[in-house]
DNA sequence: TCGCCCCTCTTGAACGATCCAAAAGAAGTA
DNA sequence: TACTTCTTTTGGATCGTTCAAGAGGGGCGA
């Protein structure tokens, strides 16, 4: 059994103190470079690795990022959260941080969650994946200084959070999203740019952030385009069966839309379901051309059902989101104020990131 | 700003020493019950979490298990990995553990990954999902000593490895698998139970555990019922377009079987467009009895499809992951041999554990 | 020559838990 | 009373790292 490696042995080899060994990892610049070729060598020729362990009792950071993983709510959109941790745990590795999970059921215990994790292991930040109308999770970690983004806007109303004082206006965390707007827009542009004229939209009841955003591309395209929405949306709860009842409510109208456009996936796949499809001509329709839906998010349903689709940019979203953690982890303690040494790609603000998805063509649409 | 609560504070306040406070949350029995009562009291007045940490440098024991969450290689089933990983970590909190997550581009690298994962964190265990013929990552942590389990059986050649030697026999690592032969034989047999006479087969090529298990499957429920299978079945690589190839070869013979069962959903759902659907008279066929296709996995797309499909107990095989290392970690440290203290389920030896898959019966099948 | 500063490196202590050896206390026995 | 035995508590050492402070040597101006 080979001896373990410390700091100590390292530093015998290369006939220098402890100190030494460890400013070459965390401080290079202050070694003269003959010594610190001397320790460098000595540590690969011992396969070295500094011991976290050891380190965090010592620093109080653990390099360590906790990350929630959600029981795949819904079966469609599930594979979304999987390809964005997948994104995060390869962006964190990169940056020399791993990824913890932890689960919850709901986000009061969420934040017990956070409580025990920080006490037990010393998380150095969370990421929060979809965010609500005046997050109490951003508000806790907020209040008690822990690092923290979330992958998805903060939806509060902005006047509202102004109000509360001169000097107690809340910081904004650091954020990265999606601009579902946008890609709802791509889908509705497209659809206006094939001929298509009465565009409807099956979206979720107002009142989520996310789903009001998305139809407001949907309605804000139509209008600049000289057309009026009115009418042609329908809400319904996300689902397959739900999609599929407000499509078939939406064509059942005097005037029915000859393209739909859907928050979602599985309310497109619904919505498929209740539109005549091309080859379809026992449904008993006439012979007009099929109604084209899209859907959104990309996910596998969507790809191996030929639906066009909203595809967002997990793995850029996941790697932002490691990029602005490292700014407050690394930056943040030895100075600067938060996201003050970047550059955002597509800024709405310091530390702030609003992402643009694309729109994936096939053949539903 | 609180005062940091260490076990030195609850010491104080429940007028103990320290060592008696850690024999409280390490070996309660030890310690008078009075005594006991007092610090428990002083441990929740001040909220104390052990460091773990410190914990860990001192017992070398890091209560983190790692598991590699891999690039959604195929869309239809990535998601089956996303909702092992979150039972797993459910399993994981309940039993006092936390799961670490990490990538690797492949399996050479993935040995790699443990290097230096095991370097910097002491990671108590590795859970890896997969197994291939003669895994070289089990080799590696085995002979290191790594706890570790499989999601997978270990396809190894039993006699093979049973010829290494006497003495030097290696010790079959304990494991968590479903039992797909079992899985595709109830698909099997539903469709013979339904009246489905010619059962045509769609799986991987040979050579792979997964895969040949599955198709023996299908095979021997064919053989039982006096049914021969020679020529039924073909195989394709994984993925949509090879599903729908392969199932057309097979309906393009002259006797074309009525009803596919499928190694996948994703080649189920190839499956379904090379097949004449329930109302798609328009296709050109006759006016024969739909042809019946099951899939494998009970992704999010069979239940949006409304394909009838083999689900795996997913989640309990993620607690039955936790509780072999939970074994190992903390009985196997103070005693018994692996798995000795375990009655499992449905064992196939001492930890080792082949679960029953079910079958989703939805309208495709 | 002296004093001062800078650069490089070393030394001792600390983080918060557990392990170890031994003391203190209680009870039984000669 | 003195000795043994058993239970419960105590203080010190320790894990591997980083922080704070100091030591040694060379250069430079007074």
């Amino acid at each position: 059994m080979a001896e373990k490696v410390t700091i100590a042995t390292v530093a015998r080899r290369a006939r220098v103190s402890r100190q030494t060994v460890s400013n070459v990892l965390n401080a290079p610049h202050i070694v003269r470079e003959e010594t610190r070729e001397r320790v460098r060598e000595a540590i690969s020729a011992l396969g070295y690795r500094a011991n976290q362990a050891a380190r965090q009792m010592r620093t109080g950071r653990s390099r360590l990022i906790a990350v929630r993983i959600e029981p795949t709510r819904d079966g469609v959109n599930g594979s979304v959260l999987d390809r964005f941790l997948h994104g995060l745990t390869e962006a964190a590795e990169a940056a020399g941080y791993r990824v913890m999970l932890y689960t919850a059921p709901d986000s009061r215990s969420e934040i017990g969650a956070y409580d025990s994790l920080l006490g037990a292991y010393d998380l150095d930040a969370f990421v929060l994946t979809g965010t609500e109308h005046d997050d109490a999770r951003a508000a806790w970690l907020t209040e008690r200084n822990v690092p923290f983004v979330t992958f998805g806007r903060p939806w509060d109303d902005p006047a509202q959070t102004r109000s509360l004082g001169r000097a107690a206006v809340p910081s904004p965390h650091p954020w990265v999203d999606v601009n579902g707007a946008d890609g709802v827009a791509q889908a509705t542009r497209r659809l206006l740019d094939t001929g298509h004229r009465r565009i409807g939209f099956v979206g979720w009841p107002t009142g989520s952030g996310v789903g009001d955003d998305r139809r407001s591309g949907w309605a804000d395209t139509l209008r600049s385009a000289g057309l009026d929405p009115t009418g042609l949306d329908r809400a319904a709860p996300d689902g397959f069966a739900q999609g599929e009842a407000a499509a078939r409510d939406l064509l059942a109208g005097a005037e029915p839309p000859t393209a739909i456009v859907c928050a979602s996936d599985s309310l497109a796949l619904g919505a498929l379901q209740a539109v005549p499809g091309p080859g379809d001509s026992a449904a008993g329709s006439d012979h007009r051309s099929p109604v084209a839906v899209t859907g959104f998010d990309d996910t596998p349903v969507a790809q191996a059902i030929g639906l066009t689709s909203v595809s967002q940019p997990l793995a850029q979203a996941a790697a932002c989101c490691v990029d602005l953690l490292a700014d407050v982890l690394d930056g943040g303690r030895r100075g600067g104020p938060v996201g003050s040494r970047r550059s955002d790609p597509a800024a709405g603000g310091p530390g702030q990131v609003l992402l643009r998805p694309s729109l994936v063509v096939r053949q539903s649409g």
